[in-house]
DNA sequence: GTCTATATTGAGATAGAC
DNA sequence: GTCTATCTCAATATAGAC
């Protein structure tokens, strides 16, 4: 009873255009190039419009951060309440974190040129324990894989690593700006490859 | 004859001063936040200077982009004469990467930050061959250690993939803004883990 | 909540003296 | 080849009407 019911709009409200655009636009262009007046041109709205629902531009920036941050933190949760062999679950992970960043290109992209470039003049956020997180979980389901000797003893951290960055690279190729040259089926195999060694017997 | 000796400069030449400050400042805080007054300042010249050396930013870009290019295809160049077992030329030719990355750091940043993230209004520079060039010459190695069956057969593009793939991950552990969790020691062992497998037999 | 119109600042770039 | 002083333009942000 709170409020009135409307009729269902065609478009999202200003707000929500808002961040869209900025989702694009600070990924394509980065968060300095992007200004205020391109921003909401792409969003159909006038400048006022923006100052009005967010402070300013940094404050539409950090709302765009925060509601990313939940998408992932959720995801992964998700993704480590599955059940198999260590070799199972990593795949399974890594598949699963592919396959959410191709869903969610912009984001990681963002996410990437924020984590890896310089700041642009952006307010800072932190990605560091994002992805310490996914480190540790990885880590986790081989610490459990040498417990039940489906994997070798030796360091778990060289192992985790390598697995990070099989995955790694395989989303990177694909948020460059370039057709990418591999994809997820190319991940599992590598992934495997390194089960089993590339060493001939 | 052609030119008066001069007494030792105490210091590089503006041109090259300007360089050196663009490096460092395209590199910690990106191409578009950096403005030419900051540039000028950090060399410790006036603006008119960059004018006359440069056309203007972006000729500034772009010669120090060139510059960068020459000294990693020499690199490469050197890093492909060496000779060994599959294996040791592949963890010869990554620590060489590795290496003269970490001695140009700013440099790595720099063309990363480039290749992915947004162009930021930077002219377009083509840093792809590059890194096809680095993905070329891993498979190469290892067609070689397939060929004298040190490496087992198999597709030798998801094997050059996963070696760059562990190669990247520690160079990029080392050029985000943080301490570094991994080094070039953890990469040759991690490239030894790919090669040996991490399943228990 | 959304607009038009505008204030204000700082950017890239240059003219012209030395 | 290097300076001071300045031009021009576009950026962020806001005032105030509706």
């Amino acid at each position: 009873m709170a409020k009135v019911e409307k009729t269902a709009a065609v478009q999202p409200d200003a707000k929500d255009r808002l961040l869209a655009a900025a989702l694009d636009q600070f990924t394509r262009r980065g968060y300095a190039s992007t200004t205020v007046r391109e921003l909401c041109e792409a969003a159909g709205v006038t400048k006022p419009v923006l100052y009005y629902y967010f402070k300013n531009k940094e404050g539409l920036y950090l709302e765009l951060m925060d509601s990313s941050y939940s998408l992932f933190e959720s995801t992964i949760t998700e993704l480590i309440s599955f059940s198999g062999t260590s070799s199972q679950c990593l795949v399974h992970f890594c598949q699963g974190i592919f396959d959410i960043g191709c869903q969610h290109r912009q984001v990681v992209q963002l996410c990437f040129s924020i984590y890896y470039g310089p700041p642009q003049g952006a307010p800072e956020y932190d990605l560091d324990s994002f992805y310490t997180r996914i480190l540790d979980e990885i880590a986790k389901i081989l610490q459990r894989g040498i417990l039940c000797e489906e994997i070798r003893d030796g360091s778990v951290n060289d192992m985790a690593w390598s697995i990070l960055a099989l995955m790694n690279v395989v989303i990177e190729e694909h948020i460059c700006l370039r057709e990418p040259r591999i994809d997820g089926a190319a991940m599992i195999r590598m992934i495997q490859l390194l089960f089993d060694g590339i060493r001939a017997k």
